[in-house]
DNA sequence: AGCACGCCGACT
DNA sequence: GTCGGCGTGCTC
């Protein structure tokens, strides 16, 4: 390389600092360059206001809007190479789809101890290995050093060497260690702490893979046709078809062309054995990033990640914000999953920031589901993704059917008495149950049968729920919680009653009405201490009859091979909510808690007990199955317009005083309704509205909604709310938000 | 978001 | 006479 010349440095430097402030700050160059020159992606800490903050250089320019003697230097670059490139086109491409302030996107998009100022490198451990001359018969210079000798010996016995740790735990020391690689008897290696191959152990785990039926094999050619490329796939399977060893084998091919996988799975689907089954089948280091990692640990990941050291990174949602060396292809698994949609801060979903940055990096994009979203189907139905389909299950049952029944009348714990008896003869036959209610607690409150009185949350418009372990009121939209009153609180009647079930009671009855079979409850309430949840699946794994009672907690992931019923208790409560995503979002529920049953030697049943037995998209669902469901809503949403035939922006505005969100949403809905005339828009401004639940931990919530059938359009129109908001000092005592294609409408 | 400045109530 | 409430304003 012929020497080249000093980059130019630049007069000014754009800075990006964690703040909520959409712009940038200019600052001088201090005066020592970093090796490479100014450049976009240098941590820099830099004075602000009256703190030190870590920014990050975004522009190099040679003027600004303010006078250059005015700008303050930078108090120094922490950075020799800038961070990593692809990370700071993700972050800066979040921030300007999302609406958000780049500092703020940076800032949460970094690991901690980066946001700290702590430099990125890789941390290392050291290794010791015995070398050619500490491996003749009588080293010399041992005679008179019988540590030295003891320890030579004991290196001797591994031919990958020890680390340093390993060696200072059997008692022996740092000098005695120092003296044999003095006398070239024994050799220091320096090696990473994270997916460094040697670090993951034992290569002999390896898993061959598994055979593919046609399906999978003409799905997984399908991807492999065209690596080099951006090439989105839908990989359509129903329960049990075998997406895993779609994306294992997938994965096996881009890591034999160097180049890098990453997978992203939802928050609950994080789970050891999940992992395991990654861990087992490649001889490359898997780094997981999950929420139990220290500091430190997650630092190595990224760093790992970034250097191209770890060929595969798995991890939930805020792992699309890893920076990869070599990119080979992005994997969503569940992609409909709505934890890939962060509901604070940056509002992104990483399922479609996976989609940008594939195509940024042109590699193919893998979203696998058996109940895609909306969006996602619309696409490969019409034809922007690759529509793989895999129908068959590995086991030979078909899929069970939904079973719709007619919940009027008597109940038990909130089951109707042919259902109970349905349990009582699964049970006899040695198979497990599995209960499936959407609500913890002991039941969703308490009421007075002599003057109607409901247990109300004081803080929000909604119920107390009644608990029982331990015995109070709670309620679930903020920490609330009170103790039971004795007396109606109204007409001081004593006949208080529990209305409905939660899990506890479900729990109870079952346990009173089959004494014989444990009865396992599980949700966010009996899985808080850790491992609880583990613990209490490998016990149901060992496949002695018992009783499972849970929440969405079971619905997702767990194989539960032994179960041959489900139960679920009430389906209308998703069915018939306001959220235009409801019904979408209660048939992929529905679906993934059928495909919990009879995955293994014995079909399954899945009872759903509703109100609604004639209800045409219930019937829909159970008679011919999520797909034709699903089609059918595709063409109400069309009819409807609204997504994914038309682009959504939500304000939600939220405040102490009532007062102040509703005039401030009234000022701001007219005044862009102005622009969007002036500017010849067509966008529409519907609102504003009270949000769904008005009061909110004692907060009034209101919402403004735009619709757009032009994204550029819609984008706009949120580009111009947001800066009319910010220049309003009224705006200053509310909370407010954009949140760009929203979720849900809460 | 932080952080300071600034102007009005109950305490050593 | 101060400590401290949170309104208002600014951050290159």
């Amino acid at each position: 390389m012929p020497d080249s010349p000093c980059p130019p440095v630049p007069r000014v430097l754009g800075v990006a600092v964690p703040s909520p402030l959409r712009r940038l700050f200019d600052y001088r160059p201090c005066g020592e360059s970093p090796p490479g020159g100014w450049q976009p992606g240098l941590r820099v800490q830099v004075p602000f206001g009256r703190r030190e903050v870590v920014g990050v250089v975004v522009e190099c320019r040679d003027a600004s809007e303010l006078p250059l003697s005015s700008l303050r230097p930078v108090a120094g670059c922490l950075d020799g190479a800038p961070l990593p490139a692809d990370w700071l086109w993700l972050c800066r491409f979040a921030a300007r789809y999302y609406q958000h302030a780049l500092g703020d996107t940076l800032h949460q998009a970094m690991p901690g101890l980066l946001r700290q100022g702590r430099a990125l490198e890789a941390r290392t451990r050291e290794r010791w290995c015995v070398t050619v001359a500490g491996h003749q018969d009588a080293p010399p210079g041992l005679a008179r050093a019988p540590r030295q000798a003891e320890l030579l010996s004991m290196l001797r016995q591994h031919p990958h060497g020890l680390v340093s740790q390993a060696i200072l735990a059997q008692s022996f020391s740092r000098d005695q260690l120092r003296a044999l690689a003095d006398k070239g008897l024994v050799a220091r290696h320096e090696e990473p702490l994270a997916a460094s191959p040697a670090a993951e152990g034992d290569a002999g785990l390896t898993e061959p893979a598994l055979p593919l039926n046609r399906e999978q094999a003409v799905a997984l050619a399908a991807i492999h046709e065209r690596l080099d490329g951006f090439h989105p796939c839908l990989l359509h399977g129903v329960t049990g078809s075998g997406k895993t060893e779609v994306y294992l084998q997938l994965i096996e091919a881009v890591i034999g062309r160097h180049r890098q996988a990453l997978v992203l799975v939802p928050e609950i689907g994080l789970t050891p054995q999940n992992l395991a089954r990654f861990r087992r089948r490649f001889r490359a280091p898997v780094v997981a990033l999950h929420s139990g990692l220290t500091d430190h640990e997650r630092l190595d990941a990224w760093e790992a990640a970034a250097s191209g050291r770890a060929p595969i990174v798995l991890g939930t949602r805020s792992a699309i914000f890893t920076p990869l060396a070599r990119p080979g292809v992005i994997i969503v698994d569940e992609e409909h999953d709505g934890s890939y949609k962060q509901q604070d801060g940056l509002r992104y979903h990483a399922r479609d920031l996976a989609v940008a940055r594939a195509h940024h990096h042109h590699i193919p994009l893998l979203l696998g589901s058996a109940t895609p979203s909306l969006e996602s189907l619309q696409r490969a139905l019409h034809g922007d993704y690759r529509h793989l389909r895999l129908t068959r299950r590995a086991s030979r049952h078909a899929p069970a059917r939904l079973e719709l029944v007619d919940l009027r009348g008597r109940r038990q714990g909130g089951l109707i008495p042919p259902v109970i008896e349905t349990v009582r003869e699964t049970l006899a036959a040695g198979h497990q149950v599995l209960v499936f209610i959407n609500r913890r607690g002991f039941a969703p409150t308490l009421a007075c049968h002599a003057c109607g009185w409901m247990a109300e949350c004081d803080h929000c418009d909604a119920r107390m729920t009644l608990h029982r372990q331990p015995p109070l009121l709670a309620c679930h939209h903020c920490d609330r919680r009170r103790a039971l009153p004795d007396t109606c609180p109204e007409c001081h009647s004593v006949d208080l009653r529990p209305l409905g079930s939660g899990t506890e009671r479900t729990e109870e009855t079952l346990a009173s009405l089959f004494p014989e079979v444990p009865v396992h409850r599980i949700d966010r309430d009996s899985t808080r201490r850790r491992d609880a949840l583990e613990q209490m699946l490998a016990e149901v794994r060992r496949g002695e009859p018992c009783l499972l009672v849970g929440t969405q907690m079971l619905a997702k992931g767990h194989h539960l091979p032994h179960v041959t019923l489900v139960v679920v208790v009430n389906a209308d409560a998703g069915l018939y909510a306001s959220d235009f995503r409801a019904l979408e979002h209660s048939a992929q529920l529905l679906e993934q808690v059928a495909g919990r049953a009879g995955r293994a030697a014995h079909p399954g049943r899945v009872l759903v007990q509703t109100l609604h037995t004639d209800d045409p998209h219930l019937r829909l669902l159970a008679e011919r199955g999520y797909d034709a469901l699903a089609s059918q809503l595709l063409e109400e949403r069309r009819a409807a317009r609204l997504p994914p035939f038309r682009f959504l922006a939500l304000l939600r505005l939220e405040a102490p005083r009532e007062a102040a969100v509703v005039d401030l949403g009234g000022l701001a809905a007219e005044a862009l309704r102005q622009r969007i005339g002036e500017r010849g828009l067509e966008v529409d401004c519907l609102g504003p509205v009270p949000a769904p639940m008005e009061r909110r931990q004692n907060r009034y919530h209101l919402q403004l909604m735009l619709a757009a059938d032009r994204r550029s359009q819609l984008h706009e129109a949120g580009a111009w709310l947001v800066t009319w908001l910010e220049g309003r000092p009224e705006a200053r005592r509310v909370r407010w938000s954009l949140d760009i294609d929203p979720q849900t409408l809460a």
